[in-house]
DNA sequence: CAGAACTTTCAGTAAATATTGAAAGATATT
DNA sequence: AATATCTTTCAATATTTACTGAAAGTTCTG
C-alpha cells in the first residue's frame, strides 16, 4: 500500500506532535499510520511503511496496545498478527486522557500526600502551595474521570454549554 | 537558603513530571524551586540550589519567562536580576494551557487545513479522519480559549458545579 | 517432534537532547 | 573611557533516549 502524500505528511505531523508531548515519535507515527489505514496491518507492513526495524516496530506496537489505542486483529487464513487502531477521535482522546491520568496524575497525588506528611509546617508558604496543588490535582482527576466515563459526546457538550 | 527535604523532593518530582510531558527537566525544576521559594532568587542562587551551570540556568530562566511562568524582579540596591514565579496554581495551569495551545494546537489546525486541501478525496476514510480531527481540535481550542480568558474563581466555581 | 513461521528480547550503537564553561556582549560604576 | 558586574551565546561534550539486528523464545503445522 503506497500512501498518498497527504497521509505521509499526516503521519509525520502526528509523530512530531506526539514527541513534543513526551510520547516517542515512532509510537505516534505507527498510531497515525494505523489510524489512516482502512485495513489492519502486519508488523512487516508497518516496518516497510515507516522504514523501521522489527524490534522497534514490535516494541512500539506493544506500547500502543498497552495504551489501549491499538488492537490485535486475527485475519482468517493468516498466521501472523494484524493490528488496527480505533478510528473515533473522541474515543482516542478519552483513552489518552485516561492513560495519562493513570500514569501521571495518580502518582502525583500520592507524592503530594507524602510531602504533606513530611513537611514540618515551618514554611507556611510551602504548605499552602502543597495544599493548593493537592486541591488542583484532585479536581483535575475528577474532571478526567468524568470524561473517561462519559459517553462519546456528553462531556464536551456539557463543557461547551458551560462556556457559552 | 537550604531547602527542606520536602522542598527538594518537590523540585525533583516536578522536574520529572515536566520531562514526561515534553518539558525539559531543568526548566521544570527551576520552576518548582521558584514556586516553593517565598522570595525572588538570582541566577547565582538558582545555580547553587540546583547545581547547574550558568548557561543552563540562564537559558531555562529565559524559557520560563517566555512561557509567562516567571517574572524578573528588580531588587532595590541590587544590580543583578532576580526572578520569581507566580504562585497561584490555577493561574499557572491557565498559563501552561494557553502556551501549549499556541505552540501545538494552532499549528495542528493549520496543518489539517493544508492536508484537507491536498487530499484528493480518493480515500473517503482518510477524509473522514481529517474532518473529525479538525472538529475535535477546533472544539478543544475553543475550550482552552475560554479557560484562558476566564477569571480564576468563575472557572473553578463552574467546574465544580459541573460535577455536583 | 522437527522444522517453519512468527514474535520478543536486549546488548550494542546511533541519534537526539541537554549541559557546560569559557568567551563575547551588555550595562553600570568610578 | 577603563574597569567591574552581570547576562547571553554557542561550540564542545555529556547524558538520555530511541533504534537496530541478530539471537532466543514461542507457537503453529505436517
Amino acid at each position: 500500500m503506497q500512501s498518498s502524500e497527504a497521509k505521509k505528511e499526516f503521519i509525520q505531523v502526528w509523530g512530531s506532535l506526539g514527541s513534543s508531548w513526551g510520547i516517542n515519535r515512532t509510537m505516534s507515527s505507527i498510531h497515525a499510520l494505523l489510524m489512516s489505514s482502512s485495513k489492519a496491518m502486519s508488523t512487516e507492513e508497518i516496518m516497510e511503511a515507516l522504514q523501521i526495524s522489527r524490534g522497534n516496530a514490535n516494541m512500539n506496537i506493544r506500547a500502543l496496545i498497552d495504551w489501549g489505542l491499538v488492537k490485535k486483529r486475527f485475519v482468517p487464513g493468516e498466521r501472523k498478527e494484524f493490528f488496527e487502531a480505533g478510528k473515533d477521535i473522541w474515543e482516542i482522546a478519552r483513552q489518552i486522557a485516561a492513560e495519562r491520568k493513570k500514569r501521571e496524575l495518580t502518582p502525583v497525588l500520592q507524592v503530594i500526600d507524602d510531602l504533606k506528611a513530611k513537611e514540618d509546617q515551618s514554611d507556611p508558604h510551602f504548605t499552602k502551595l502543597l495544599n493548593e496543588m493537592q486541591e488542583f490535582t484532585t479536581t483535575l482527576t475528577a474532571v478526567m474521570e468524568k470524561f473517561e466515563r462519559s459517553d462519546r459526546n456528553w462531556f464536551f457538550k456539557r463543557l461547551m454549554k458551560l462556556f457559552s
